[in-house]
DNA sequence: AGTGGCTCCTGGCGGC
DNA sequence: TGCCGCCAGGAGCCAC
């Protein structure tokens, strides 16, 4: 699934063949993919020039001035200049022209995407939900260490709340906290000092691993050229139950979490703190990660 | 505040 | 081989 590894791919791989680029036409092939009026939406987009992207969480933004157009992937978005193999047999849900004959096209076969035209005037309010950018300067340990006090959530659940940290979606999640050797099930509020700052640390070293990795091909996920991520080759848990983990051998572990599926290594992410964790069990060093 | 359930959607899977 | 039923999953929404 697009998480913030994979919009900001996208987004990397289409700026500079954007950027300057004039809107000719928007045309929506299926209207439920515009969460607004799609004349409304064409409206406010054909005609303005592309000025620059951007990324807040999954978000994806082309700046046209006085307007964004906003995409989001949800599960099985992809934004390809030309239809991918899988996807000649049917028709994108919109797409945009560009100046020059360059077109964009936006699959999505379970349609939970979207796109919207937001007027910049209005952003702030549409992103007001959006937590931290956990690549951001703003997120800090201080920062995570705020955003968890208190909270009895699993850390898990903590993870995929859009409201709190912006981008991490279930691979991601899952991900982080095997290197943050922390159990999914934890309430994020009983994190100590040093495993907040290992929590920390394991977001932003998995995020940007995913980002150098161009992206998780899990479900579907191609970038705009219809190119495969390689994060997905060098997972340590999300989707492999039943597989020994690569740093211990324990076999790795599902449960639901939040209503959704959640991979794990029993003795990676012991349930007990790791100075408890030491204490009773000394001979299980936790290396590698 | 937190949880659980439902909704959107459809390819892909297991079971028979 | 074929068909039916179920499930994943991001996010918003609702009830409790």
């Amino acid at each position: 699934m697009p998480e913030l590894p994979e919009v900001e791919i996208v987004r990397r791989r289409l700026h500079s063949a954007v950027v300057g680029q004039l809107i000719e036409d928007v045309i929506v092939l299926d209207p439920s993919v515009c969460r607004q009026e799609p004349a409304e939406v064409r409206r406010r987009l054909v005609g303005r020039r592309i000025a620059g992207t951007a990324r807040r969480g999954k978000w994806l933004i082309f700046d046209l001035g006085t307007v964004l157009a906003v995409v989001h992937l949800r599960m099985t978005g992809r934004l390809l200049w030309r239809p991918a193999a899988e996807d000649q047999s049917r028709q994108p849900r919109f797409v945009i022209e560009l100046e020059g004959g360059q077109r964009l096209h936006f699959f999505d076969v379970r349609r939970f995407g979207g796109l919207w035209a937001v007027p910049t005037a209005e952003a702030t309010a549409f992103f007001s939900e959006l937590g931290v950018e956990p690549l951001s300067e703003e997120f800090t340990v201080a920062c995570l260490r705020d955003l968890v006090a208190g909270r009895r959530t699993p850390l898990k659940a903590f993870l995929l709340d859009q409201r709190r940290i912006a981008g991490i979606g279930n691979i991601y999640a899952d991900e982080a906290l095997f290197r943050a050797r922390l159990h999914p099930l934890r309430p994020a509020g009983s994190l100590g000092p040093r495993e907040a700052a290992r929590l920390w640390g394991a977001l932003r070293e998995t995020l940007q691993l995913g980002i150098d990795h161009e992206g998780s091909s899990v479900e579907s996920f191609v970038d705009p050229a219809g190119a495969r991520g390689g994060f997905q080759e060098i997972l340590n848990v999300y989707q492999r139950t039943g597989q020994p983990c690569r740093v211990c051998g324990a076999s790795i572990r599902r449960v639901v979490v939040g209503g959704r599926g959640t991979h794990y290594c029993p003795r990676c992410q012991p349930w007990r703190s790791a100075r408890a964790e030491r204490r009773k069990a000394p001979h299980c060093t936790q290396r590698g990660h």
